[in-house]
DNA sequence: CGCGATTTGTGCACCTCTTCACAAGCGCCT
DNA sequence: AGGCGCTTGTGAAGAGGTGCACAAATCGCG
């Protein structure tokens, strides 16, 4: 499930804070979901938990862990060193959880040879010899849009089967290869059409709006952390 | 729906195409979808298809700008300038599709004064002036963990009801306020975790894996965009 | 040793989202 | 004008996720 790196991180923050269990009533609403919903996630992958008392912090941390197959560090290669790029190569977010960012490559002569905190930017081209060397197993596209299906393209081809793609576009990749896509101006654009609709039905409370802003049914967008209470 | 930005900015790229109009297919081979689901998303926001001919792609952009609001520009505030926020600040993604950062705004004082891409860094205490100067409807929290939640108490007293959240925290506000969460290694684990599971099951191609790399059922992970087909 | 409080694990009902399949409508060609 | 092919819009069936409610299990205390 997707929801596994989340129970991590609060399960990594709950032990920095020196707990030892948790019961899925403090770890629920600790994410922000459901208590049982959290249960079933966790009984997925073969029961950890004491009845009574709860689940053993440690204890969950390794076997999420093993699950996500974070136990050995994985290898990323970052492809585009441009403005996000370069961002990405010097967050500490992905370190900290287990990832190292081991190449960074460009198609921009330019910018081969520069030195991004510790890494060296080497050119697209050496990809092959990049993958082998580093044993690289995950592939981060952040060039724009329109190099990024080249870029996706000789992934694939030396063998990288899991892309984390922030350029906006759709990339097309044979069986067997991942993609997830994180595309930063849709996210705004989804606050945009909560924001927009906010204001609509305050100016027109009685009539609801019109049928363009009154959508039918939830219009709910997946992944909304929305007014967690306490 | 979460869709329709995605919609859009397939049909922005066909209309630089030149295309005058689209088929449902044609549009939900070029995003990803089944077109019957493309079909009944955009007969939610009224129809405005011609049956025998497809949709007008400039209508169709119009009617989708216009739900999502993005008839007016929208002005954001992006609060944290470190390593990713200066990117953000940077990434230009965000004017192309009708949004301006507005503001840049920190908390360490040996950045307020700093000239970024134009805009000059404030401190996170000038948030009510700025909101209100800048007519702010959309704000962006490049913090680190620990200051998120206070930052995103400050904007959500100012009067900001949509969030969006890159810190790897979960954030609780009131009702009527809008967060949306983009956690980058969160993303990754979640490719590492499909890394793992294939994986294991290469090598351990009958028995179909331990009880914890083979998950029951579909270990679907929305938002995944797999192997498109042609 | 037994009992009560607490918490996990899960069957079941519900509800949303997805997908198929087909009728209705539109334009074009004859 | 009429028919034909193509495309939309939508009803119905299917799948999957969600949440409630409760039985089973464990710990602590008297």
């Amino acid at each position: 499930m997707s929801r596994l790196p989340e129970y991590l991180r609060a399960l990594h923050a709950l032990a920095d804070a020196g707990h030892e269990t948790v019961s899925s009533e403090g770890l629920a609403s600790a994410v922000g979901v459901n208590s049982a919903k959290l249960r079933k996630d966790l009984s997925h992958l073969g029961s950890y938990g004491t009845r009574g008392v709860g689940y053993d912090v440690a204890l969950l941390i390794d076997q999420i862990e093993s699950v996500l197959g974070l136990t050995q560090c994985r290898a990323v290669a970052l492809v585009g060193v441009g403005n996000l790029g370069h961002a990405l190569a010097g967050y500490d977010g992905f370190a900290s959880r287990g990832f190292q960012i081991a190449a960074l490559l460009d198609a921009d002569p330019s910018r081969v040879g520069e030195e991004i905190h510790g890494l060296v930017v080497r050119h697209v081209d050496e990809l092959p010899r990049v993958v082998a060397e580093e044993s690289i197993s995950i592939g981060v596209i952040a060039t724009p849009a329109p190099a990024a299906q080249a870029v996706a393209d000789q992934l694939v081809a030396v063998g990288v089967t899991s892309i984390l793609n922030f350029a906006p576009c759709v990339l097309s990749v044979p069986d067997g290869v991942d993609v997830r896509k994180v595309d930063l101006a849709i996210e705004l654009q989804i606050l945009s059409f909560h924001e927009h609709r906010k204001a609509s039905l305050i100016a027109l409370p009685a009539t609801g709006g019109s049928a363009l802003t009154a959508l039918p049914g939830g219009l709910a967008t997946p992944d909304t952390q929305e007014a967690i209470g306490t």
